[in-house]
DNA sequence: CTGATTTCATATCGTTCGTTACGAAACGCT
DNA sequence: AGCGTTTCGTAACGAACGATATGAAATCAG
């Protein structure tokens, strides 16, 4: 009836109907978009470089996925996963700091892939950019405080519940261990290998108000 | 002394022999540039941004840089500062974590300055790119990894001298002291402010082995 | 002054950017 | 089969990119 109607027109996941079918593999084609824009970030990836990497040409990526902006943003959703599993892992945990010791050793595992760009496309993907494209790096600031806020949540619960002092400073501790992980993705840009940034987290938790005699020296 | 002096440090000029003379000032426009760089990225900063910054056409840009990679790296070489400074600090200070404590604390500064903008240029501005300016990747990388040799000295000699104990990790300390920093830089651009990140870079240094007393350390 | 040298402002250069017309081809539905 | 719908490959769009050609203007050496 109305345009409006017409122009907000209903999300995508629901199965196709009718025309032409998509002649490659969406998620695949994501994936290797993602993992473009991991290795060389947002707007310093090009739209040729995508259709390379994807093996699709332009206008199949724009019928497939917007346009650049939706691609990458979709990538990084892609990359980031479901924050409710994080959040999970984080309520699972036996301890705060198990619960940071666990994220930082994916984080230095993830940054140091085989078959994988080095550090991490959250914190330099969007890094930099221009005015343009402000709005993805909010989007990707959005991402990490999300993050932030889980990793907050778990130590005030250690604290209401007597895990951890109740003079703890949550928020810098949080922030600590935020520091220490996205400068573990500068350093594995630099080289450092799996196991100097596996050292790296272990050292910097070293700090921590300990309420367990149990550390960790598996792997 | 601290890395805010470091920055706005004037470098030599070379003396003119005959020809018109340069209608702007070098070091100004350099400076501007540079901080076009440090807030918008080496490849996402266009020429045209910096003939906007600088008050100076394009010509003029070439003329007197060379080109736009020329400029970036003595941009970034403007920024780091001569490295022998950062070295003498570090032999000045008292100890090692000493010395770190007060590097981290020049970032947070740096950081968070109100002329300048968010987080580093060393760690943001070239964090990610295409492949054309992959040897602009490097040279940032070859920065980071001479601050990186000069923590590590400095933690050697504090080991020699017995100031830490012998079985120091000395570069797993040094490696954690930079992805604090580098770390630091992310969370500036994120909204951090200065406060939040000297407690940071406090927090992060608890985890030393303790030397400030000055004792023999046995333990 | 004259000539050599260097920078100036103007107006582009060729390339690449992100994006899209266009018509043919491939599907579901009737 | 025929129609509506969607994606296909080809080709190209306007804009912005980094970088220059050009000749006038400004300096210094002689």
């Amino acid at each position: 009836m109305s345009l409006i109607a017409i122009v907000m027109k209903a999300p995508r996941t629901q199965p196709r109907k009718t025309g032409r079918p998509l002649s490659f593999d969406r998620e695949a084609a994501l994936e290797k978009a993602m993992l473009a824009f991991w290795e060389s970030g947002y707007e310093t990836t090009s739209i040729s470089d995508l259709t390379a990497a994807m093996g699709v040409t332009a206008p199949s990526i724009y019928t497939a996925f917007g346009d650049k902006k939706q691609l990458f943003l979709e990538a990084m959703r892609r990359y980031v996963g479901d924050a409710a599993d994080l959040k999970k892992a984080f309520v699972l945990a036996p301890t705060a700091k198990e619960a940071v010791a666990r994220m930082m050793e994916d984080a230095a595992r993830l940054y140091t892939g085989d078959a994988t760009p080095r550090g991490c496309l959250l914190a330099s993907a969007a890094a930099t950019g221009s005015k343009d494209a402000a709005d993805v790096r909010d989007a990707a600031a959005r991402e990490r405080r999300v993050i932030r806020t889980i990793i907050i949540e778990r130590i005030e619960s250690d604290v209401e519940s007597g895990l951890l002092p109740p003079d703890t400073k949550t928020s810098v501790l949080a922030d600590t261990a935020l520091a220490i992980t996205h400068g573990m993705s500068i350093l594995a840009r630099d080289g450092a290998d799996r196991n100097a940034l596996i050292a790296i987290a272990q050292s910097s938790l070293s700090g921590w108000p300990d309420h367990s005699s149990m550390d960790r020296a598996d792997s």
